[in-house]
DNA sequence: CGAATTTGACCTGCGC
DNA sequence: GCGCAGGTCAAATTCG
């Protein structure tokens, strides 16, 4: 993990030798000694960001991978072979799930359910207020219309029907694109905020933000060349005076 | 009692 | 212009 360490050697020498007291020696060893604490901290927190970082990575990359696998299966199912939709194989996978998106802005999102469960509701993180419903022409089975109530400004709308060939099959489509996070995403931002803010928890935020700003400072290649040079001048002021 | 859903009426676009 | 079908509105109703 030699990236982790800020490799700043901190042994430096004078660039000419003074007739330094030895009070000053003994400042300047100090002040050596508390910077390489200061150096060995950062090194054990940086450590700690980029094992969580690492963690964090594999578990996205792992949902990523699941979730290609269910797409391309369903796709599969629904649209390269749609004349087995009805076969007992297809009958049993209640509950999958794929999209399909045009470029008009519309998108269609096909969900395979229960063909007893006779609810329209598709649970996709936002929030929906249903605003009517209409039979039509081509299908028996009602069409219904809402629109997304989560923000007020929000234009998105949906309509879901049941799949006229297969009524175990619910097709929602979606009519433009949301301005706002879903409530799902929301309600997570404000799960960890609130228990950020609990006083247990304050330390910890600030230890997560020191972490942040020196990761932040690690990858920027400026840095370790000023603080050679802050670190330098100190080590003149005390050589001047 | 307020929010969500239902449902009939109304509006709009399109084909004839 | 007329009729039809899809989409929306809003009052009534239901639900928690």
């Amino acid at each position: 993990m030699d990236e982790t360490s800020l490799g700043i050697d901190l042994n430096v020498s004078p660039f000419y030798k003074t007739d330094d007291t030895p009070q000053m020696n003994d400042d300047l060893v100090g002040g050596l000694n508390q910077m390489r604490l200061k150096n060995k901290k950062l090194r054990e927190m940086i450590t700690v960001v980029l094992d969580n970082s690492n963690s964090l990575q594999n578990h996205v990359n792992k949902l990523m991978q699941e979730h290609d696998l269910l797409v391309s299966n369903t796709n599969k199912r629904k649209f390269g072979e749609c004349d087995d939709r009805n076969t007992t194989e297809s009958r049993k996978s209640l509950h999958q799930e794929s999209l399909k998106s045009t470029n008009d802005g519309v998108t269609k999102f096909y969900r395979r359910t229960d063909p007893s469960d006779k609810s329209m509701i598709i649970k996709d993180g936002y929030q929906w207020r249903k605003y009517g419903q209409k039979v039509t022409r081509d299908n028996p089975c009602p069409r219904a219309y809402y629109k997304c109530s989560f923000a007020p400004s929000c234009p998105v709308k949906k309509k879901v029907q049941r799949s006229v060939d297969d009524d175990g099959l619910l097709v929602a489509i979606y009519d433009g694109e949301h301005n706002h996070e879903s409530a799902e995403s929301e309600h997570k931002i404000q799960a960890s905020y609130e228990r950020l803010n609990t006083p247990k928890e304050v330390g910890r935020f600030d230890a997560i933000f020191v972490e942040q700003m020196a990761n932040s400072l690690r990858r920027n290649p400026d840095f370790i060349e000023e603080l050679a040079v802050a670190i330098s001048s100190k080590i003149l002021e005390h050589d001047v005076f």
